[in-house]
DNA sequence: CGCGGGGTTGAAAGGCCTCAAAACGTGTGG
DNA sequence: CCACACGTTTTGAGGCCTTTCAACCCCGCG
């Protein structure tokens, strides 16, 4: 139901970007060329891992449809998510040689797989290509600021509202901004994201919904009173 | 006591890295005028406010002595340390035009500023420096990522080691490996960087000291047995 | 010397966690 | 088509860790 095929109008998912720069000239079709390459279109099952944190990372990629959690894991078990990718988000870090984090998909997912090396000589050679991947990285760093505020200085209804919130609004561009939201994770995928017990995410949610600001449904929620949930969330 | 001038050989504060970098040509003079010919040394007093979150960014920053913090606000007066800024670390958003942080002096500082459309054009001309600033960010965000993890899923105990553990390797290559480790800030700021009051700080601390695994002293700790402070960490 | 900011310590409250059980949903096999 | 099993979610009761509120101490400085 999340599996749907976005931005099926540019011929490389990577392209989505290149396509806005300003900059787009005469050899945007031959980074294409490039582009196409050296990656390879790849179909995940759902709970796939992609890659675990600490391996070797000899690949970059970019989301083409499903979804993704990103997680690091303390030895005891504890696990932090921190992040959430959606369709044409990019994924991985060219310049470093070794995972961060582990990253496993939540539903069906189709990925665009780049060889590491290849991908950032290619990085080097076009200027254009590494402005986007930086101003990408950019606007990661900016999220992840926004979730360590969360994490460090909201309560438990405020990390619930706040995230319902965000997960429509990046969900937004793809599918537009609809009431629903998606939730094709379990409560503890949402507690480790926001750093509760998967008790304290179903606890929080039917207090949202016995107050009638949403609707608990099958696989998601619905929004019922946007203003109230942002209210909620203190933004 | 911080404010010591490191990396003294390098005449330009954003050469440190770009005389590491492999392809450090014929025209990294170049980049040098260039970058100098864009950038002014600043001096600030403690507790001077660099940036303002939400405000128009018209410059970039490298600091170049001193300590900064970098934080976001709730409207209800609820602070998130987002970061701590060492010397020779970039500071900024090259393509963001606000400011997602306020960034906060500790210690009389001296930056070098950069007007920021004029770094982003040279950014844009200068691949090589691109790449450099690519890859501080790219560190930047794997930082954060582990910050979300000790924010998320660590104890009290947990984050106050974690904290002095990683405060330390901070400073080790500018100031060596010591046992003791400078706090420049209050206990409020120790605490809204680990998502903790001023007071939980506090008595983590002086159990930690009572155990005779830390030192309290003035403006800082001294640690006495870092394998048990690691083993505190869990890290 | 008194003031003010920062730090420590104490007692009580509360929010979230832990442990536990029951309800629910879904897919499987009889 | 129903029964069952398994994973997930909900709900409850109790406890603990951190917060809250408050008092007190320390020290630098006007």
């Amino acid at each position: 139901m999340l599996d749907l095929e976005p931005r099926a109008r540019s011929a490389h998912p990577l392209n989505i970007s290149l396509e806005m720069s300003p900059k787009a000239g005469a050899d945007e079709a031959m980074v294409e060329l490039d582009l196409a390459d050296i990656s390879r279109h790849i179909r995940l099952d759902a709970k796939a891992t992609v890659f675990t944190e600490g391996a070797r990372a000899d690949a970059v990629w970019t989301l083409v449809s499903g979804s993704i959690l990103l997680s690091k894991l303390l030895r005891d078990g504890r696990r932090q998510v921190v992040g959430i990718v959606v369709p044409g988000d990019f994924l991985g870090l060219p310049l470093q040689s070794a995972n961060g984090f582990t990253a496993t998909t939540l539903t069906p997912s189709t990925l665009c797989r780049f060889d590491r090396t290849r991908f950032t000589d290619l990085l080097n050679r076009t200027p254009g290509l590494m402005r986007q991947v930086f101003e990408t990285f950019s606007h990661e760093l900016a999220l992840a600021q926004a979730h360590m505020l969360l994490l460090g200085r909201r309560s438990a209804e405020e990390k619930v509202a706040a995230f319902l919130l965000s997960l429509r609004d990046r969900w937004a561009p793809l599918q537009g901004l609809t009431s629903r939201v998606d939730l094709p994770m379990t409560r503890q995928d949402i507690g480790d994201y926001l750093g509760l017990t998967l008790e304290t995410v179903s606890r929080t949610m039917t207090k949202l919904a016995q107050r009638k600001i949403i609707a608990v449904i099958p696989d998601g929620v619905r929004i019922l009173d946007a203003e109230r949930l942002e209210r909620a969330a203190s933004l």
